[in-house]
DNA sequence: ATCGCAACTTGATTAATGTCAAGCTAAAGC
DNA sequence: GCTTTAGCTTGACATTAATCAAGTTGCGAT
């Protein structure tokens, strides 16, 4: 096996190997390897077969689209992720290209070995399948916000998303730059500026990548945080048990 | 059991079920019944428990969600499909509302039922993960179709893949209503009636429900379909085999 | 330090889409 | 037959977001 112990020790504590026992484990990794790659590197375009299960464990990724000379963010992701699972399960082609957007340490399961897994241990499978589920959950998220929110009150529910976080202070950091994040929230930087200035009624300062809020009450009243759109809680899916195993993909990203 | 054997049967060879022992098959149905439901009748709203897996057998379902007084629809279900299968596998609360769009039969299997199912038997299992793969796609198209097309891109392109679907004739018959239509393409119907005139120049022509090409290359110009994009043969994905596994879900629907 | 460049901001303009208000049409009911 | 009504279409207008064009800021490299 071409990857180090602790690298293995670190996917299997917190991804879907968690309860996978040691022989299906060894199964499922057979010919896996860490490979690390240089920001902007791109690890796979639309279209392209999948061989490999991409699990992001340093870095971050962002996977997009594109359409005649458009491009789309759909997700951006952080460690520790799993990525192109379901083109893997269907032995499929890419419906999306992945970028690295720094750089990045991502373990490359062979598709072969994961499949494998999945057919010889119901249990492992049906973790596969919790996996799968919390991303396509991720997704109707996505597709929810971006069809009823217009881009001012997307990016006031992202802020409330971080700064829950983030520890509920009165102050975030955004993680990632505002280009990027425009992208993510489906507007152009321009527009990204604009909704700030709007924001700042309700109370949001900007400086730099700094966010303050004075007045989250009335934020709150533009934003109209919802369980069924935003999800506050991603980051704390292994600690808070399956009410929370979803996965925050899209525009809520799991930053 | 409360099914009858003839819907059994017709559940088990269209879905998932397909290739489950007689035994799984058992298990993961174990108190199924079938209802009928009329015409716009609420099945499950946003936020409710779900307590089952509903396959669609007859009719048509819209699947929705709202957020301040908007609506929107994500997708509308023709037979065989199944539908909040992701909330099943989770336990979890439903992130869309489901109403029928006209006299439906809908097979209702427990959701303890199926998670057995898919935790006995692993070759299950993987079947359950390869459907939910599949509307995972479907929903990365949906989004993409959205993200990246104008509204009259989307309807052109819905135009190309219903003419597809309904043999590649040069006259197809509009499966939906035109509101019903407009909804799904995520525009008003003000909105819909508009870019049919516009695609005119490309030569389509509409009457009622009827709609004709007299120029599918222009038309093919203007709408650049895309396999990354838009899936013309979902309905094969039966006969077709893996490759066409996926499930059309979004704004492609199955119609 | 300052030069250069990329990120960001701001303003003016254009394009796309939604909203409101009539009006039209065709099928259902009386 | 006529009337009603829901679905659809059309036009005028408002809102939202993208585009284009300057600027400004801030950081890194030399």
């Amino acid at each position: 096996m071409a990857i180090r112990n602790a690298d293995a020790e670190r996917v299997r504590n917190t991804s879907f190997f968690r309860d996978a026992d040691d022989e299906t484990f060894n199964t499922a990794i057979n010919g896996a390897f860490l490979q690390r790659f240089p920001a902007n590197t791109t690890l796979l375009m639309e279209g392209d077969t999948v061989d490999f299960l991409y699990i992001l464990l340093e870095g971050s990724v962002e996977l997009g689209a594109g359409w005649k000379s458009k491009d789309t963010t759909l997700a951006i992701l952080r460690p520790v992720s799993t990525f192109i699972l379901a083109a893997v399960v269907l032995e499929s082609d890419a419906l999306m290209s992945a970028v690295t957007l720094e750089r990045s340490e991502i373990l490359m399961v062979p598709g072969d070995s994961l499949r494998r897994g999945m057919k010889e241990n119901a249990a492992f499978g049906f973790a596969v399948s919790e996996e799968l589920a919390g991303c396509y959950r991720g997704l109707v998220r996505s597709i929810k916000n971006h069809k009823l929110r217009d881009s001012t009150e997307r990016l006031a529910n992202y802020l409330l998303t971080q700064r829950a976080r983030q520890g509920g202070k009165d102050e975030i950091v955004l993680p990632h730059e505002k280009r990027v994040l425009a992208a993510l929230l489906g507007m152009t930087p321009e527009n990204l500026s604009r909704a700030f200035s709007k924001l700042s009624d309700k109370g949001v300062s900007v400086d730099g990548a700094r966010v303050g809020f004075s007045n989250v009450t009335v934020l709150e009243r533009l934003a109209r945080p919802s369980p069924l759109i935003d999800n506050h809680y991603a980051q704390d899916r292994n600690t808070l048990g399956k009410a929370y195993t979803e996965r925050q993909q899209g525009v809520l990203d799991q930053g």
